[in-house]
DNA sequence: TTGACAATTGAGCAGCTGTTCAACTATAAT
DNA sequence: ATTATAGTTGAACAGCTGCTCAATTGTCAA
């Protein structure tokens, strides 16, 4: 039985409503997912490429140009980007090109933007 | 002028893409303040208590015997989504519940969750 | 007032993350 | 071939983050 279990440090207060909101969760994988996935939000320098990449197509040393960053910073982030299946790229000569790959993120983004301009109001 | 002043370890290649890009951007505080917003939702266990407590109220230990953790952990996550303004709560003698305070939240979830069963699909 | 339990708090620590630095690859021009 | 520039990569390091642990607060009941 799962109550044996137990690990939390206190006796179970509402037994039922932690059943039922059990149920209705999502699986734990994807929540571990989801989770992942706000995590490549989570900084702004990633958060300012994917802005400017919703503008223009950009490569490498535009982006450090705008951001007043290092290639090598820049390129490790688009590695990040890149594996959260973000951006695409192609090379030309010796530029490489990166775009944006997903449509979500722009809705996400001003989403987000809302909760924190509605916040300076309440405050 | 900016030019002068940069600082990134290359030849600007298209200075009049990146300055229509930069003219475009958000400013640099609200783009700091977004991915503030977002660090929140990059760990699992706020992502599975924000989760919980959009279907019902919750008190602190039935949040910990839902998700198996300490009191403890939960209450420091519980501040942190207090801090960012995410949840509410009231007192009911020893005992505290906690509730969501925010409407976006959940439609970014969904966003995010979009973006994650798409990617299941394609690979 | 004493004991019990829900919840909070701060210090400490291990693990993670973002940047730097130096070395490297890839491509083009001379 | 040599040189120059765009970009990538891995190691290293500093700063951050989430959990644990122990101590503490708040509330209620006996």
């Amino acid at each position: 039985m799962a109550k044996d279990e137990i690990f939390c440090d206190c006796d179970v207060i509402h037994a039922d409503v932690v059943d039922e909101v059990r149920q209705k969760m999502p699986n734990e994988a994807d929540l571990y997912d989801l989770s992942d996935f706000f995590k490549i939000f989570g900084d702004s320098t990633r958060v300012k490429i994917i802005w400017a990449l919703d503008e223009k197509e950009l490569c490498v040393c535009d982006i450090a140009v705008l951001l007043n960053m290092t290639k090598s910073a820049i390129s490790h982030q688009l590695k990040t980007l890149k594996q959260a299946n973000l951006v695409k790229f192609r090379r030309e000569g010796k530029v490489v090109y990166y775009s944006l790959k997903d449509d979500h993120v722009k809705d996400i983004f001003e989403k987000g933007m809302e909760h924190i301009k509605e916040k300076y109001i309440q405050e």
